[in-house]
DNA sequence: GTAACTGCAAAATATTTGCATCCTT
DNA sequence: AAGGATGCAAATATTTTGCAGTTAC
């Protein structure tokens, strides 16, 4: 497992460093998304806010991790599978989040459907996000 | 035209004022969906930053407009269309944000397709934003 | 007249940048 | 050793809150 972590690092040519190593486990540990917030909280504040932030800009960089938006101006972080590289995220997966308890899901079995745009357009990635109510919710 | 903000704005049992009516103007005017930075600048600073935020926020509970959240983070407002209550948005259209030009537009025509999500989860609306590049920026 | 709305001030929060130091390779 | 990574300080931007004065109804 961490040895796993450690590859996804190698494979991105990223200096192996505690700090990241922290912010992946965190990521991994938890099936849903988490806010900046969320992950300066589980890591116990033992690195600098700072430095939190540049370590997800630099993995959202790299196609480590993915971005989810939400209504409620927050991005929420995730690890990306396999399939993603550097600049090209291949999230083709939906997004769920729960309006009563705020988690956010990646639901990977979820595929997003193919949608239909106006001439002239040209897509390049697909998002989609579902609110509604998660299955500890009801 | 500017009868139809105000019939908006008394639906909705909202004082018609100078801002309102401005902020409803530009938003109207405008095919696509808004930034606060760019109300604030289409208003020509008339009005304090904090009046803009108060009032997209009243008009996003009365069901006035509809927030579409971006992978950057920030937040557009766009008008909805008559099918909209407060507290219950139907925004049954897509959204795409071009890459190029960052313009984002209401794709009015085109519909939200159904979804398949897992047993226990209950889905209260669905969001479907699309990056890539719109016709003018090719 | 009354409740809703606005503007100003100030506080709280979030994010970015520069630079010196430290660590991974 | 060299370049990447971190922490601290500080600058900047963003958003929220309280309150007094103003305005729409």
């Amino acid at each position: 497992m961490k040895a796993e972590i450690v590859e996804i690092l190698k494979n991105s040519q990223l200096h192996i460093t505690e700090n990241r190593l922290k912010i992946l486990e965190v990521l991994q540990k938890n099936a849903h998304a988490l806010s900046h917030a969320d992950i300066e909280k589980l890591t116990g504040k033992l690195f600098d806010r700072i430095t939190i932030y540049r370590t997800l800009q630099t993995f959202v960089e790299k196609g480590i991790v993915h971005i989810i938006p939400t209504s409620d101006n927050s991005i929420m972080y995730a690890l990306c599978k396999e399939e993603c590289s550097a600049g090209h995220h291949h999230d083709d997966h939906v997004h769920f989040i729960c309006s009563s308890c705020g988690t956010t899901y990646c639901l990977d079995q979820v595929s997003v459907p193919a949608v239909q745009i106006p001439k002239g357009f040209s897509a390049h990635d697909t998002n989609v996000v579902i609110n509604g109510v998660c299955k500890n919710c009801r």
